[in-house]
Order: C-alpha cells, then sequence, then structure tokens
DNA sequence: TATATACGCAAGCATTTACTTGCGCAATAA
DNA sequence: TTATTGCGCAAGTAAATGCTTGCGTATATA
C-alpha cells in the first residue's frame, strides 16, 4: 500500500469520503475518528495517512493529539476535471436543478 | 474483478480518464481506443465494460464493431459531491480563475 | 513515578485490480 | 465460401489495496 496516490484515487474509497466529510465540518483526532467507523483504529489511521499525502487534509499536533483539518482545495483537480465535462450534459439538462432533482430520484435506490 | 464498481472507483483509473476524455470528443469502437493506448485491447476492453457498468459510456454495436459513446451525466454524482465543498474552498481564493491558476502552476511538476 | 491514552510503524493476509495471453465466434471482405 | 477483422470470455499473474494484530513511544493523568 505505498504507490504514490493521487486525488481521484483517495476520494475512491467511500471512507475517506466519509472521513472528508466529517473533518470538513470540524477538525477532529484520529481517535474520535476512528469510534465512528467499524474498521479499527489502524485502517482509520492509515486512511488519514492517504489523505494527507494527497493534500486533502493536514494534521495539527496538538500535545498527543493529530487533529485533521480538511483542506478542500484539494479536491480542485476532480472539480476541474468535472467541470471541463460538465456543459456537455448540462446541455441536455437546461438547469443544474432539473438534473439534481433527476439524480436525487435514480439515487433512491442506493443505501 | 468482479465487485460493483461505483463511479467514484471509475474514474479513479487514469487510463479510464483518458478514455472518457476520448469518448467525449467522438464515438469510437473499442479497436480504435485501443490502439491510443500502449495497453493490449483486452486492457481496454476491460475499461470499457467498467466505464459502461457504471453508465460513463453506453455501447452502439454496429454490426461487429462496438461504438463507445460518452454518457457524462454519469459523472453527476461526482459533480455533485464536489460542490458541496466547492463553497467551503472558494472562499478562501476568491475566484476560480486565481484558483486554477494556482493549481496550474502546481502541476507544472506532473508528468 | 506508575499507568493510561493517542498514535505511528510494521508484518501478515485476503481481495481486488490491472494486465496478459489464448481461444472462440460473429460480421465483413476477398 | 474462406479469410480476416472486431471483440468478448476466460484463466493466470503480479502488484496494489484495505484491514488486522502486535509493539513501541511520546504525552497526559493518577
Amino acid at each position: 500500500m505505498e504507490a504514490r496516490r493521487d486525488v481521484f484515487q483517495a476520494i475512491a474509497d467511500p471512507t475517506r469520503r466519509e472521513i472528508i466529510g466529517m473533518v470538513a465540518h470540524q477538525s477532529l483526532n484520529v481517535n474520535s475518528l476512528a469510534e465512528k467507523f467499524d474498521v479499527s483504529r489502524q485502517a482509520v489511521s492509515l486512511h488519514v495517512k492517504i489523505l494527507q499525502e494527497c493534500g486533502l487534509i493536514s494534521i495539527r499536533q496538538q500535545g498527543r493529539e493529530r487533529y485533521c483539518e480538511a483542506k478542500l482545495e484539494g479536491l480542485g483537480e476532480v472539480s476541474q476535471w468535472i467541470e471541463q465535462y460538465k456543459q456537455f450534459w448540462m446541455d441536455k439538462f437546461d438547469s443544474l436543478d432539473k438534473y439534481l432533482t433527476k439524480l436525487q430520484s435514480e439515487k433512491k435506490t442506493d443505501k
């Protein structure tokens, strides 16, 4: 698990996306983050490390605790990539809202 | 290689992102797509299959050829996910342009 | 100072991934 | 009809991924 990962890879994992979501609202140290998941602290710790390496979060050491803070700008690369295609499909739907509504109704099958 | 993949996973692979990029401009059959890459036709064929399963491209069978057409709406899920965080970091940069410029200069180290 | 807490490092393991090669089959061209 | 071409379906393989279980080490707390 030592390959150089990029942001696209980082957000491919649902657990990591969740971590980003949680940290986006408030900084959390590794342990309290780990408590929210079913996997071990180690597993979460590793996800955190990966996210950090990709520049999606930063760590603020405070005593023996390490607080994770979201660096959402790191998503810019993905945003940019998506953006270039957005217009292509937006035309077909006239408006984003229309599209989102559609997406929402399709998503009802998930989870 | 049989797990149910989602869109985030699909675009995590650079080859698949390239395929999307190519197909976004014009439909291409599997073989002409494969010619553009260093990997075997089979490998590309598999990527195509994955992209299709994730709803990012659709296949139009025409004789013995299978044309891949981009279904960029499939990126909506990712777009939506990114969008929710975009405001968070946009504030810090005032404008998208400013941000993109920054990203660009950082990217000079890549490839 | 002794003990508990927060974490990272590292080794081990089952899957998944990305590819490859070989084979078979239907559609087209000779 | 007989090659040839386009492509999917395995089967096999090396590497990557996600996770776990020890173990070690600072930093707090009793």
